[in-house]
DNA sequence: ATACAGACAAG
DNA sequence: CTTGTC
DNA sequence: GTAT
């Protein structure tokens, strides 16, 4: 019946390793040949089977299979078909037309939008209710940025209004943490949120990038979303994701989540990518090979390196967020040592700590010396100290020995805490140290402090006034071609953080408002 | 077509 | 070089 | 996924 044509079929959704193995059987007595692994460079597939609530795209990118895209040379001519057509085709011992059958193309994307060329919503040019998006370029170029950058060539371009940018913005400003400007808005934002996440073990860091952007435009949209034209009005909301805010919008539901969250393998992708030195490719991978479950994981100690054993270990502690006041405890300790190591030395909680938030992922100390010497080699006395102590359990990444090592990341665990029905051991927790020179004091701790988001804004930024910005100095001058430098550029003096927002032309930012 | 930040360690 | 993390 |  299908002499010759080579299938594969996707393990996913209903289609179990069960259901495969039997309809593997059937399809091979029937003359077909079953590949069980889609590899780039062997003979074209001529069909991909899968459950038939997956579409081409998520076939592609939640597939085992890595490295899979569309015009692979494995899938030239394939077709996509949902299992239910072989399964009808043996019952009915006949080769059934699948036009029925098919998954749903990648090309559904087609122009949508015939793009009215003076819409006046295009964007840009918005009633001034909303204006918090970066990168929305305004035309009235203004913010000749004080110190800012003299090359010629980059002056051309039009600077962006330093304003519109998210660095520039308070996050207090904004809704404030964890909730919405309009409450009708919530479960668009929660449900981007999870798409994102759910993206998040894949390797599509851009698709994840555009869903977070979108959640934080709804949520800083202040009135209710009433149609899909006002949701594509956001910026960073396109024709496709106003479409699903849409839907959000009138059914409180997306169907695409609900299908990825119901789909277990999609779970283990999730589970996998939450240990600690794993991601979306060794989660793939791990998937792959019928593995699931952490217990799955424990049993194969081979597949593990040496972080992700430590990551298994402390799975639960390392999901867990600690009280600040821990954080503080934490970074007491840390500073003890290092004051029992040489004086003058300044030790300082970065992260979500400086930030003021409530609870800490993890500990982030900075450390350098206003001398601008002593700083040198101090990271391998202090980490040899702090596990002679007892107080560090684990390293996870601690540069070696070439001296002028400079980032720590690593395992501590506070003594025995003791409360009123005696003592107990404390949770692990996360601990990271950057030891810097005095002179890059400034820019580390902007780094240190971020958020993430705040910290990439101020990067974009910079990049867009030929300057560049990284954890070691901002540089004035520099040149590039395309996303690449051609120059480096040179260091600016920035003697402390408000330097920096100086020379970028933005309002200075407290630590509690960098919380973006 | 290209950018969406930029760096560093492990292997 | 890829992967993962800050 | 979106914007330029
Ligand atoms: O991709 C990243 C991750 C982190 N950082 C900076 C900003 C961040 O604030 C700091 C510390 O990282 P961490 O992961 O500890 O983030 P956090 O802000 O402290 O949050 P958490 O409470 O989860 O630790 O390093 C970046 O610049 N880019
Ligand atoms: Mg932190």
């Amino acid at each position: 019946m299908f002499s010759g044509q080579r299938f594969y079929i996707q393990q996913a959704g209903s289609v179990s390793k069960q259901q495969i193995r039997l309809l593997s059987a059937a399809l091979s007595k029937a003359g077909a040949i079953v590949i069980d692994k889609i590899v780039n460079d062997q003979t074209p597939i001529d069909y991909f089977i899968a459950d038939s609530k997956f579409s081409q795209f998520d076939c592609l990118k939640f597939s085992s299979s890595n490295n899979l895209t569309a015009d692979s040379p494995v899938l030239a001519g394939c077709q996509f078909i949902s299992v239910d057509w072989p399964v009808a085709c043996l019952k009915a011992h006949q080769v059934l037309p699948f036009n029925e059958f098919k998954l749903r193309s990648l090309e559904s994307v087609s122009e949508s939008k015939s793009a009215e060329p003076d819409e006046p919503t295009s964007k840009r040019r918005r009633s001034a209710a909303v204006v918090v998006e970066e990168a929305d370029v305004d035309s009235s170029a203004t913010a000749s940025t004080s110190l800012a950058s003299e090359s010629a060539s980059q002056s051309l371009r039009l600077p962006p209004r330093v304003g519109a940018w998210i660095c520039a913005q308070s996050s207090l400003s904004t809704p404030a943490v964890s909730e919405v400007a309009c409450p009708a808005n919530a479960d668009i934002v929660r449900i981007l949120g999870q798409m994102a996440d759910t993206y998040g073990s894949t390797n599509d860091k851009w698709r994840v990038y555009s869903y977070k952007k979108a959640a934080q435009a709804v949520k800083r949209c202040s009135k209710p979303i009433d149609s899909r034209a006002s949701a594509q009005s956001l910026p960073g909301v396109g024709s496709r994701l106003a479409d699903k805010i849409w839907e959000i919008a009138q059914s409180g539901r997306l169907a695409k989540l609900d299908c990825l969250s119901s789909d277990e393998t999609v779970a283990a992708l999730k589970l996998f990518t939450s240990l600690w030195g794993a991601g979306p490719v060794t989660a793939q991978a791990w998937v792959a090979q019928g593995l699931r479950s952490l217990d799955d994981l424990a049993s194969r100690p081979d597949l593990l390196n040496r972080q992700q054993k430590i990551g298994l270990k402390h799975y639960d502690d390392f999901l867990n967020r600690m009280p600040r006041s821990e954080a503080g405890e934490i970074e007491s300790v840390v500073a003890e040592a290092v004051h029992q190591l040489g004086n003058g030395f300044i030790v300082q909680a970065c992260g979500s700590y400086r930030r003021g938030r409530p609870d800490c992922g993890d500990v982030d100390v900075l450390v350098t010396h206003p001398d601008g010497r002593s700083h040198a080699g101090l990271l391998t006395r202090l980490v040899t100290h702090l596990e002679r102590t007892g107080f560090l359990t684990d390293h996870l990444v601690s540069c070696e020995e070439n001296g002028d090592h400079k980032k720590y990341l690593g395992v501590c665990r506070l003594p025995l805490s003791t409360n009123n029905s005696g003592q107990s051991e404390r949770r692990a927790r996360r601990l990271d140290i950057i030891v810097v020179p005095y002179n890059e004091y400034a820019c580390s701790l902007v780094y240190f402090t971020g958020s993430e988001h705040f910290c990439r804004s101020l990067r974009h930024l910079a990049k867009r006034l030929g300057m560049s910005l990284n954890e070691h100095a901002l540089y004035e001058g520099v040149i590039r071609r395309g996303a690449v430098k051609v120059n480096p550029g040179r260091p600016v003096n920035t003697p402390d953080e408000a330097s920096v927002f100086q020379h970028l032309g933005v309002p200075y930012r407290p630590p509690n408002e960098r919380d973006h």
